[in-house]
DNA sequence: TCAAAAGTGTTTGTTATACACCCATGT
DNA sequence: ACATGGGTGTATAACAAACACTTTTGA
């Protein structure tokens, strides 16, 4: 019986660091270690479907960015069993799930991508391929937004994409070009509660980037 | 028992058109219809161990640009079994495997992709994954050049980039563009037999290329 | 000598870079 | 009043787009 399973890397921006959930194992082996959140795929489901479902059973989150990313097939990449895994890469918005409330769900922490504990299996290398994949995505097509609530202000998006690129940006170069894209709507309204000027807040237009990429449009950085 | 099968996009470009390998099935019910060549993948072996096994089985090609593209496993892809396929991403060099010594090995044949005949399974839905990724990447990344040869002239680069992207170019600055990124060593050799003035071949320099990225360099068109 | 492609030059407008600068607001 | 970030302006250099043009070669 050939196994397969799926893994959920799961991305979430705040305070300037890109993080990635990840769970402690509860049986077998690999109890007490940490790893990705993961589980077979059923009998009467795609891989898609059983990375949705994980998702959701496994931290109460739903309707999200998530995309397959890589299958990892290495013949000893479990130390007992052949399973054959296929990673997924969801990207989480702060607003619709804080840190706290999947913290409590389950024994699972969110860490710094770039200060992993020590994982079980193949688990780095899946997540150290995921964040590349990301840092390239993220130039080549607007999927950053899926990391930020729905309203932002500019200063959020470029915090976000210095987070991931690790990158300082230009702040006046970086409203320019971004602002000229016209992928941002203008929400209207203004940040509240900061201790400086209020900003304006923004919505991707997710409308207008379909219209646009039909005409041959595509993002870059 | 679940079945896990490996399936091969061979890509070339000849005569500006973009072309892929397919075969003919010789057993079961799809026999006689075209397909994709793939295989079973076998418990030792990796997926790309089988894919690089299945196209030097099938094709008699290897050492080749082969990389993992995407894994199919919608329950009812199959009409009969539940197999989950994982699909790769072959470019092929025209002077290391020319089209006939291909089509005699086996019922296979070459396709204008834009031109393919009725398909097994889903297949139709996998090249066009493939063909889209191939024109996503192509332009943020130097994989262009594994679908020509060694030694290539500056239009037979831009006839693979329109061919690919299925666009004109400007040669003038098309040229300047590519002789600006540095990525074309001067083979100080010239085209032989054309009809016209003879150009200046070049050779990708991947040394170079990778001493770049490293500076944080990266491709574009 | 002509067709076909090689290869260069130039003009114009756009964009990137690197700054300096002023504005608004809560503490 | 000042710290913090919001937001604008601008000079310079680099680049892209469009197109005219000259050169080389085999048939």
């Amino acid at each position: 019986m050939r196994s397969m399973s799926v893994d959920n890397l799961i991305f979430c921006c705040e305070n300037r660091t890109l993080e990635i959930l990840l769970v402690k194992h509860a049986v077998g082996k690999s109890r007490g270690q940490w790893g990705l959140p993961g589980d077979w795929m059923k009998d009467d489901e795609s891989l898609e479907q059983a990375a949705e479902r994980t998702l959701f059973e496994r931290t109460g989150i739903s309707d999200v960015y998530l995309e397959q990313l890589h299958t990892f097939s290495d013949i000893n990449r479990h130390p007992d069993e052949r399973i054959i895994t296929t990673a997924f890469f969801a990207l989480i918005r702060p607003d619709l799930y804080s840190h706290v409330s999947v913290e409590t769900q389950l024994d699972a922490d969110w860490f710094d991508v770039k200060s992993l504990p020590k994982l079980i299996f193949d688990h780095r290398k899946i997540i150290n391929f995921g964040v590349a994949h990301l840092k390239t995505k993220v130039r080549h097509e607007p999927i950053g937004f899926n990391l930020l609530s729905k309203k932002f202000s500019l200063l959020q998006l470029q915090n976000l994409y210095e987070a991931i690129l690790d990158t300082k940006l230009d702040k006046p170069n970086f409203r320019r070009k971004m602002m000229k894209m016209a992928l941002l709507t203008d929400c209207e309204e203004k940040q509240s509660g900061v201790a400086h000027r209020a900003p304006k807040l923004y919505r991707f237009d997710k409308t207008n980037y379909n219209k646009l990429k039909k005409k041959g449009f595509s993002f870059e950085l």
